[in-house]
DNA sequence: TTGAAAGCGCTAACAC
DNA sequence: GTGTTAGCGCTTTCAA
């Protein structure tokens, strides 16, 4: 078995407490003591019993991350890399990440009721807000702390981060506009997801602020998946008048539209224009590579680690709520409309 | 706060520990006061403390997943639906997961160190094993609990899953030979990985088998990413007399090798046949869509969480080593070698 | 059929 | 400076 905090007072002579006190570094013990409480625990491979801390200290220094899914299945690069962010901010604060994957819906709400009644996280980050957003109205009203991946449609007084789509897609369509384009097709993600608006939204203003038109029957909406993509894609190249320019909403449904596109016969960056959002890796190595918009995803992921901790531990936190600006990364799936 | 089995205890006018049998449906609690004692649980929303269980038990109830990752970053679809595959099985079997991301080499295992010291987790899912494994040499010394992906090249005394990598590879040579092929390039996984000989092996085999020889300057070696076979494909395919067919150890590679072949000009499926490992959700998306080998990924991490909790449990693995057939999934990206 | 008491490993209030 | 005692919430002897 392993060697307990009891063992070390054997050893040393000297009271459980005293032990504990000399390990947690409190003034009140005598440097000797302490030297020799540190020697004798080193020597005997002590380590703290997670458990028994977590008992005592009423916290289980866990962090809750239930992904949301279209299936219990997950593929999606985006969420690799912003897992691999939160998990690994977390682990340097000492953090624990539980993770779990459910489709929204009721089922998703459940899990978090469970971990909330069962204690079993001190806290939550909620990906992907919803304009009406069960989860945080539950978190919310069980006064849970976490902390979001983006806003909701009204009363977001909670911590989060997010980026401004708006913004982003404005510098998109800026410069498709500026390659000559003129027609475009828009592959939005699901309505009931908040970043559907800002992004749609930041597509028509500057359409409209050039004195253009935004033909709403070229908006098609997918799943955020790459098949979504490629089913939408089809149906845009497939229509009379085909728009020179598609903006995808993320890079997997711009994946997606480049095989329409090019399973058509066409060549991406010059038949059409393609454009994605979030630079996920693969963004750089597809053919074409993708233009698209940079977040830093795996950065974000620590953020909002970083804030959830904070909250649990009731330190302050210097920015309650964060908005990025993401970048546009110029690739090679965009150039002028062809000449006609 | 929330309710604890004194509470309980308190409402019915028994004691804790009646209640906490009655709870655990023990048989020697009068049926009335086993009801009574539900009632009361279900009314004040009584949820047991997982905390104060696992003390008890002296069990974490928790599985560990140490990912290893070039960096800290990870965004490979291939572990994204392996996580999800053990974190859901894990959560039926009322396990949590925990998961972090390592580059192999030292800091990865002193992360396996640290959690068994610590007694952080029951046991560890390994993931890729090399052919000289460290974190298998030590879990055994250390006499820990773990279940792993794969077999190393000694001494595989342990419970695991794997595919059979040759007998899949032999399937695709099989297969382009049929088509016509006579000239191979292979892009190999790092030679550390044990998967990386028996995916070898399994090629060499059929090739020698047809009377053909494999020129091993056209067998490159890269590190499963997509860039990884991007900058591989570019080299096999700038050589004099380059291979009509490239065979990829994994999806992502293979997909680096189509982008490199269309950056060419060339069509995939025509003027060059590409196969990849692993059938990856993408596989079925990409242009053209990947002719690959099919592993049931998501299931096999279910079947390793499931035969780790066993363990865990000392209750009897069914199998302590199964061994998987991968199945060829014929798409596009294949055809018979250009005439010339 | 039930309850008192001990213990899992640790921390903390309070005395000395 | 250090030790005694209690307690985190639960399970499990053991005795009644």
């Amino acid at each position: 078995m392993a060697t307990t905090i009891k063992d070390i007072a054997q050893r040393v002579g000297k009271s459980v407490t005293t032990v504990s006190r000399a390990l947690n570094d409190y003034n009140d013990i005598s440097p000797q003591t302490k030297e020799r409480v540190r020697q004798a625990a080193i020597e005997m491979e002590y380590r703290p019993s997670v458990l028994a801390q977590r008992l005592q200290k009423q916290r289980t220094d866990t962090i809750g991350f239930v992904l949301p899914t279209f299936g219990p299945r997950f593929s999606d690069p985006f969420f690799s890399e912003f897992l691999a962010g939160i998990g690994n901010r977390a682990t340097q604060l000492g953090f624990d990440l539980l993770v779990s994957t459910r489709t929204p819906g009721e089922e998703e709400l459940s899990a978090y009721r469970n971990y909330v009644q069962e204690r079993r996280v001190d806290g939550f980050i909620i990906v992907r807000t919803r304009k009406k957003d069960d989860r945080i109205d539950y978190l919310k009203s069980a006064n849970y702390p976490f902390v979001a991946f983006g806003r909701v449609k009204e009363n977001f007084d909670y911590p989060f981060v997010d980026e401004d789509s708006e913004f982003g897609m404005g510098l998109v369509v800026e410069y498709l506009i500026r390659l000559g384009h003129r027609k475009f097709g828009v592959i939005a993600p699901p309505m009931n997801l908040m970043f559907s608006s800002y992004r749609l939204k930041g597509i028509r203003m500057k359409i409209e602020e050039a004195g253009l038109a935004l033909d709403e029957n070229l908006v098609v909406t997918s799943d955020l998946t790459q098949r979504g993509g490629y089913i939408q894609a089809q149906i845009l190249l497939g229509v009379p008048d085909p728009p020179t320019a598609i903006v995808a909403c993320n890079d997997l449904m711009a994946f997606g539209a480049m095989s329409a596109a090019q399973e058509k016969g066409m060549i991406v960056g010059k038949d059409v224009s393609i454009t994605g959002f979030d630079d996920i890796p693969m963004a750089e190595h597809s053919h074409p590579p993708l233009t698209t918009l940079h977040q830093p995803i795996y950065k974000i992921g620590g953020m909002l680690s970083e804030m959830l901790v904070k909250l649990v531990l009731n330190e302050d936190l210097k920015k309650r709520q964060v908005i990025l600006h993401p970048s546009l990364i110029i690739r090679q799936s965009c150039g002028p409309p062809p000449q006609n």
